[in-house]
Order: structure tokens, then sequence, then C-alpha cells
DNA sequence: GTCAAATCGATCGTATACAATTAACCGGAT
DNA sequence: ATCCGGTTAATTGTATACGATCGATTTGAC
């Protein structure tokens, strides 16, 4: 048995949990069982539990009354959701920004642009995707609304592995650098439509109209 | 003593605790103690504990580590940036509703409307605010993302004490009224722009100009 | 052979017990 | 008198124990 048992924290647990189902480490709708988690991790079912229950108010898991927790399993239709509303929160942190930022306040962001910049040129689709995530961030800093931010955030680490996933296209990332110049562009000049727009296209490219398509199918409901 | 001790569910004193420090008895800052907690409801700690960690998830709680959970207090600076990004989303579902709806399934959102009419004619606040969350409930359903959908409703309830507050203002319940008239006619007519635009200033009237405005104050972070 | 009901097993939900961490209190030295 | 360190008390975080609930299996009758 090569199980190890390092003692962690609850939050630890959290985070090696989330980090492997968003790996696909567990597969969806796989059940979660307390004490078998607990063995592997060394500790009693209690942090178990409430790492579990933390991750079901993140969306990754969901709990079924007296039955126990499964990893949640998202329709593409569902994630074609949530894109649509990532697209829009990040659209309003761009119009947010770009109404609200005074010159000297774009320095941090020009700097994020500029690290995008040679990470596209290495090459380095890893590399990038670490820089991209830091130039959205320096948005939402400059949005001045941190509540937006919070969510943008949230939504951001959910979606995590499958924008991942989208760099991989080819010429993805020379497409995408092109748009974060637009995007520095809107937001230097006060460009609030432009900034929104460039933003929420720059996450779902035709998100809409795919986003009409499958609204006509029936899906599942989020959890509880 | 008056403590009387119904033993409750973990899912009732969730339900309690929110109420409770919605309705403002708990004071904002105020430290949640576990074990006193217990003893009020007739319970051990544990179901205590996590009714505390759902409601940190919902924002309402916050938790120091090895300290305690404390009521989360809202600043008037944070109250407008959620109702920013609440306006936003419910522009979203209004413009998404706009371009999915079929003439056929408008019946609800009428019906909805008209429920708003007669609380309205009534005279009662409190009646219309009731109709006026199922009528924003119909628009949720209209806008065939049910993910989106699933978190307008959690910012809803999130404000819910707040937006209560404001439909106290003279003549605010007619306003209101109007615009809703106004949403249904540009869901109705299939008139995206309108339909988001109608709805977001349904949310925040002048809200925008006072963000710019407490934007500009520093502010606390939101938790982790 | 099929279906239904009751028993059995397993897991979640809760209660209690223990350990670790923190904050407050107290005493002493500068 | 003030500041610093050690000690203590209290509370969180975790472990374990118990009870309740649900699903599966088995047995019996039709």
């Amino acid at each position: 048995m090569t199980g190890p048992k390092p003692r962690m924290r609850r939050g630890e647990i959290r985070e090696a949990l989330e980090q492997e189902i968003l790996t696909g480490g567990f597969a969806p709708g796989e059940r979660l069982d307390e004490q078998a988690l607990g063995r592997r991790f060394g500790v009693s079912r209690t942090p178990v539990r409430e790492a579990l229950h933390q991750l079901v108010a993140t969306g990754l898991v969901e709990l079924q009354p007296n039955r126990g927790a499964f990893v949640r399993e998202v329709s593409l239709g569902e994630l074609v959701q949530m894109f649509e509303v990532m697209a829009e929160l990040e659209g309003m942190t761009g119009r947010l920004a770009a109404r609200r930022t005074e010159e000297a306040q774009l320095a941090g962001l020009k700097a994020a642009l500029h690290a995008c910049e040679r990470a596209a040129r290495a090459g380095d689709p890893d590399a990038y995707y670490e820089e991209n995530g830091l130039f959205h961030e320096a948005i939402y800093d400059l949005c001045g609304n941190e509540f937006l931010a919070g969510e943008a955030r949230r939504l951001h680490r959910r979606l995590k592995a499958y924008r991942r996933l989208q760099l991989r296209v080819p010429k993805r990332v020379e497409q995408s650098l092109a748009e974060h110049r637009r995007i520095v562009a809107a937001i230097a000049a006060g460009d609030t439509n432009g900034a929104e727009t460039e933003l929420r296209n720059h996450i779902t490219i035709q998100g809409e109209r795919f986003g009409d398509f499958v609204a006509t199918f029936p899906m599942r409901n989020a959890a509880e």
C-alpha cells in the first residue's frame, strides 16, 4: 500500500481534493467516501467532512442527503453557461476599469501585458497561462469593485481547467495576446464600451450564439 | 431562562442564523460562539459548526482561524458594489430573456407582473416585495441560463434585507411597477438592449455614479 | 419465476472527548 | 510606571463514539 499519512489540515485537504477533481483524478459522479479519504490523508472524518462541505459551496461537489458526497458532473451546456456569466463579469471589470482608471495606475496592467508578450514569444503556453491570470487580476484591481473582483476570481478558479484547455488550440495564444493589447488600449483610452466588448469577447468567442443554441436543450439544475 | 431546545437540524440552524443576522438580531462584528449557539438550539457544537461554515460561504459570516466566527460587517461601499454586480447580473438575465423568449412562454412573466400590480393597488409593500421576488424569478426562468439564475438568486438573497428597505421610500412601489412594465414590454418585443438597460437601472438608480464616487475610497477586502 | 416486504449492512449526521492554538492575565524586572 | 515574558484559561480544531437513515440483499409468497 502506498498510502502516506502526512496529516494534512482541513485547508490542505480542501486544496488537494480540489486539485485532484479539477485534474480528473476523481471521475465525475464518483462518490467521495469520507472515511476512505480520511485514511488516505491520515486524518479522521471530521476535517474531510468540512473540506467536502467547502467544495460543495464552490460547486465542485454535490451532497446528497444521507447518501454522501459526489463529484459534480458538469455538462457541456452548464459549462457554456458558466463561460457566459464569466464573460459578463469580465466585461464589467473592463468597463469599470476603463471608466475609473487614471493614467498613473496603468503601470501594473502594462507590465502584466508585457509579461504575457514575453511568455508568448517564448512559445510557452503554461507560462502564458500564468501571466494571463495575472493580467486579468490586474484588471480586477483596477475596476474598483472588490466584490466583483471576488466573484470573478471565484469563477476564474472554477473554470481554470477548461480555460487551460482552450490555450492548446493552435494560434490561440497569439490571438489571445492581440485581444489583450486591444483591451489595454481601450482601458487606457477610457473607452468603456470598447473595454467591455473586448473583454467579453475575449472570454467567449461566439459564446452567445453557442449559448443560444444549447439553451434550447433541457439540462440539470444547479445544486442547492 | 427562556432558552427552549427544539433540537433543530443543521439546515434549520443555518436558516435561523441567517434570518437573525439579516434582521439584525446579531450585531455586525459580533462573535458567534459555537457552544453558546449549541445550547440555544439544543444541539451540540457539530451542527452549529457546519451551519456557520455554510454561512461563511454565503458571505454573512467571517471565520478567523482559531479565533471563531463573526458576523461579517458590510460597509456601505461594499453594499454599493454588491448592488452594482446585482444590476449587471439582472441586466444579463433580461438581455438573454429578451433574446430567447418565445411568445408562448410569456404567460408566467405577465402573470407575475399582474400580481405585482394587484399588490401595488392594494398598497401593501410587503406583498409587493414578495411578488417582486417572483417577478424577477420569472425572468430568471426565461433567461435559459440556469447557472446565471443561481448566481442571481444567491445575490438576491444576500441583499434581501436591503432591497426591502428601498421599497419603503415614498413613491418607490409605483416607480418600481412602472419599471416592471417597461421590462416586460422590452422582453416581449425581443428588445435585448432595452431589457438589459431597464433591468439594470431597475436595480441601481444612479448606482453607477454613486459607485464611481465611493470607489475612490479605500475599503475592506472580501473574506477568503 | 417474479415481485414484494422485511431484515441487514453501511454510511451519514450528531454527540462527546481530547489536543492544539490563541488570547488574556499576572508577575517581575528595568 | 511601563514593558516584557511566562502561565493559565478558554475556544477552536480534530478524533472517536453513537444513533438515525437509506440502500441492498435476501427471503418468502403468489
